[in-house]
DNA sequence: GCGATCAGAT
DNA sequence: CACATCTGATCGC
């Protein structure tokens, strides 16, 4: 009854069957080299990704899947799984399952710009794999689900930031990026400006697995524009690089990059305005934001919105298309989480569906930890879960941020069950 | 000493 | 607000 059968980007717990959205660490928490839990399924890409990242795992449990096609699931019951294309990052699908339990969407992170080939090319999948079936649980990327979330495609983006670096055409420029993902943007780049982009060693590998040969390099000499690590993107690397030569920063991103305050005895510049602002200066930043769409934070650093994530709107259109019984976030992980549906209750207007959630919601801000039940239904993960948020809640101030990193972990992913197939 | 897990950082 | 990632501390073996 409380058997795992299928696990989605869940790997530390008991299942038959396990499937990987997308190689982004978050998601794959758990995996490691010597895995030996069972088979992994994942798409093609992701397979060829897939050594990089885990050296030595063993080949033998990699099951590929061509994207679009049914495909039988060898298990006591009948299940069939089909992997459509994300438009996340490179690999990334969402999974389609179909069985006794009805129908199921995983999409794990996506984007949905609808406008784009891809985006179109999934919809006629899905429509076609669904023919008049309905998802009956949608399990969204529900990362920017609040209205304040707008940004334009990726390809508008992309030339935004070709814009920011041809308006400095004598700087060096650096871009932060993921170990994987925003490929396309520096395609765009370097065609554009017909340069090649400066990465990282290990980046250069993952480009040349991806079949990008010709427009990145780990030369420093060939190049003025940089992609360097996300992490290791700050006011302090700005400002330590432009003691050298004069170097402009562009943050890629969904998110509005934050400054953080600096630790030090310096305070040469404003930071401390962005660290104290309330939160609705924090919305004020938002619609400044995404009215002018780019944002120079700070005098090396500018943001634009180009994000791997689908923003509201393209929530809103994918939930339409759908139309789902019942939907579920992937992501909750901050304070301000609220169930999809909260946001969504227009589409449904007052049905079931919405009240369920809004009552949902109401309980989770009563009890705190409501959201735990959306994913997890291993009662003894529940309880260290609730044991390590009691014990966080005696720190005050750090409560916050405790709970964040520790949600984050626990709740992406999803196991299916047979419990949760047959109530809700 | 090693891997897994976690806290805290960017 | 919370993207995805890394480093370093700690725990169990």
């Amino acid at each position: 009854m409380e058997r795992g059968i299928i696990s989605v980007d869940r790997w530390s717990e008991g299942s038959q069957l396990y499937f990987l959205t997308h190689l982004h660490a978050d998601h794959t928490v758990g995996l490691s080299p010597r895995w030996k839990k069972g088979p992994v399924y994942c798409s093609h890409i992701s397979a060829r990704l897939f050594h990089h990242k885990f050296p030595g795992f063993d080949t033998s449990l990699i099951r590929t899947l061509q994207i679009g096609q049914w495909h039988s699931l060898s298990l006591q019951t009948k299940v069939e799984v089909m992997a459509i294309e994300a438009n996340h990052c490179p690999g990334a699908v969402m999974y389609l399952f179909r069985g006794e339990f009805g129908v199921t969407l995983y999409t794990g992170d996506f984007r949905w710009e609808v406008a784009s080939e891809i985006t179109q090319m999934g919809k006629n999948m899905i429509a076609n794999a669904l023919k008049n079936d309905k998802v009956d649980i949608l399990y969204i990327d529900n990362t920017y689900c609040n209205p304040s979330y707008s940004f334009p495609s990726r390809e508008v983006a992309a030339q935004q930031v070709v814009n920011i670096i041809n308006s400095y055409p004598e700087h060096d420029i650096i871009i932060g990026i993921d170990t994987l993902g925003k490929e396309d943007l520096l395609l765009y780049i370097s065609k554009m400006l017909k340069i090649k982009i400066w990465v990282w060693p290990e980046r250069l590998q993952t480009m040349h697995l991806l079949g990008l040969h010709d427009n990145f390099t780990t030369k420093t000499t060939l190049t003025r524009v940089r992609a360097v690590p996300r992490y290791s993107f700050s006011v302090e690397t700005l400002e330590g690089l432009n003691a050298m030569r004069p170097t402009i920063g562009i943050m890629p991103s969904g998110l509005p990059w934050k400054l953080k305050k600096v630790g030090r005895k310096d305070n040469s510049c404003s930071l401390s305005s962005l660290k104290t602002e309330t939160d609705n200066d924090l919305h004020m930043n938002m619609r400044n934001r995404y009215t002018n769409n780019i944002e120079k934070h700070h005098q090396y650093i500018y943001t634009v919105p180009y994000s791997d994530h689908s923003c509201f709107s393209e929530i809103v259109e994918f939930v339409k298309f759908l139309c789902p019984n019942n939907i579920k976030g992937i992501v909750s992980s901050s304070l301000s989480y609220v169930d999809p549906c909260y946001h969504l209750h227009n589409i449904y207007g007052t049905s079931s569906l919405c009240q369920k959630h809004v009552i949902k919601e109401e309980k989770a801000r009563v009890e705190g930890e409501c959201k735990f039940t959306l994913v997890c239904d291993s009662s003894t993960e529940v309880k260290y879960k609730r044991k390590r948020i009691r014990q966080s809640r005696q720190y005050g101030a750090c409560l916050r941020k405790t709970r964040v990193s520790l949600l984050r972990r626990f709740n992406r992913g999803a196991k299916l069950t047979t419990e949760d197939c047959s109530d809700e």
